[in-house]
DNA sequence: GTCTATAGGATGATAGAC
DNA sequence: GTCTATCATCCTATAGAC
């Protein structure tokens, strides 16, 4: 993952990240790692926040299409939906240190460009997408196509994977307390949302 | 709430948390705002930490006596537990910067003091044994008791309320996209645990 | 408990030579 | 693209007078 400069301080702003906490970045510590001086950086990025941006955007990008590939692999419908956020709770336990970033806010500066932020929106698409599709095929019910069963489904995965990164951020995903339930979480908002159930 | 000088101070540190983020507690903008001069805070608070610190054992403490005083008015068991998840939803959103130094961890060199973090380990046990009475009252299945269950509910209360303080912070919690969603949170975690079902 | 003064650092960013 | 030098702040914390 090395290679370019531009990469090495991006790998840099990650390890530096995940030892002082997220909204951490510190420029002077990635130049020392990176092996030049800090002003040398500001060739590279104009400011502190661009390379917030840039981390934002490549993280929400990756995260898209691990969980398109994912789901591509799968039967349209719920099968789908089912590999689409596993593959999420995987790339995040990952590189966890991105997933904070992408999910909370925990810089209290630093707001996403609209160009970083475009893959999350796309992602809220994709997942009511994957719902009307089991709607369609007849595995849910008409409601899970609606916009609180979109929200219900994003407090489940934020919550999952926010639960999981917050307590056991380096735990594998198959053995993480929250991330190993996922199975179950999904299968809650199947039966809820059970054809011909009361929602 | 304003009173002796030591709770203008935490009050002001709320404010300032408030504008610059929970991470962006700034002693210098505390002590103007309370009309004093930074090293004069010193005389109250020995370090910034402490301040953070007892801020969290007050915002935990506050947390738990209005979850418990709303589960109290209750029946026991499943009645029980949804006052206490729905009075703690309203006093996050009540506070929310409270709410959000409690629930995620977004100040890096900031960690608990056990004395400050036990409310948070009892407000678990609460949860934990509403399950089991709900259980024995035949209102849910036996699994209800079990840890993954404790897990399963620590993900849908923290999964809408970190939802709700990302996105719309300043809404009312009737009015909240997601903590208006809490009673089907509730119903969907019910059902799945109802007795009698599969898990 | 409040003040002034200041230590002692850290940090993001710019200017200009090479 | 990298360097040196430096600016301009900003911050927590301490010392000591009142």
């Amino acid at each position: 993952m090395g290679g370019t400069r531009r990469q090495e301080i991006l790998d840099a702003a990650i390890a530096v990240m995940a030892e002082r906490g997220v909204a951490g970045l510190n420029l002077s510590e990635v130049a020392r790692r990176v092996g030049i001086r800090q002003p040398s950086l500001y060739k590279h990025f104009p400011s502190r926040h661009a390379v917030y941006d840039e981390l934002f955007r490549l993280a929400a990008q990756q995260q898209l299409e691990a969980a398109r590939k994912a789901a591509s692999a799968a039967r349209p419908g719920l099968e789908a939906l089912t590999a689409y956020v596993e593959a999420t709770g995987r790339i995040a336990l990952a590189q966890p240190v991105l997933a904070q970033l992408l999910g909370s806010r925990p810089v209290p500066d630093f707001e996403p460009s609209r160009e970083a932020f475009r893959p999350s929106v796309e992602y809220v698409e994709d997942v009511r997408a994957h719902l009307r599709a089991a709607v369609e095929a007849g595995e849910l019910a008409e409601a899970a196509a609606e916009d609180d069963a979109v929200a219900l489904m994003s407090i489940l995965v934020t919550g999952t994977l926010s639960q999981q990164l917050a307590n056991e951020p380096n735990a594998a995903y198959d053995e993480g307390r929250f991330t190993r339930l996922i199975p179950q979480v999904l299968d809650m908002f199947v039966r809820f949302y059970s054809p011909g159930g009361p929602p």
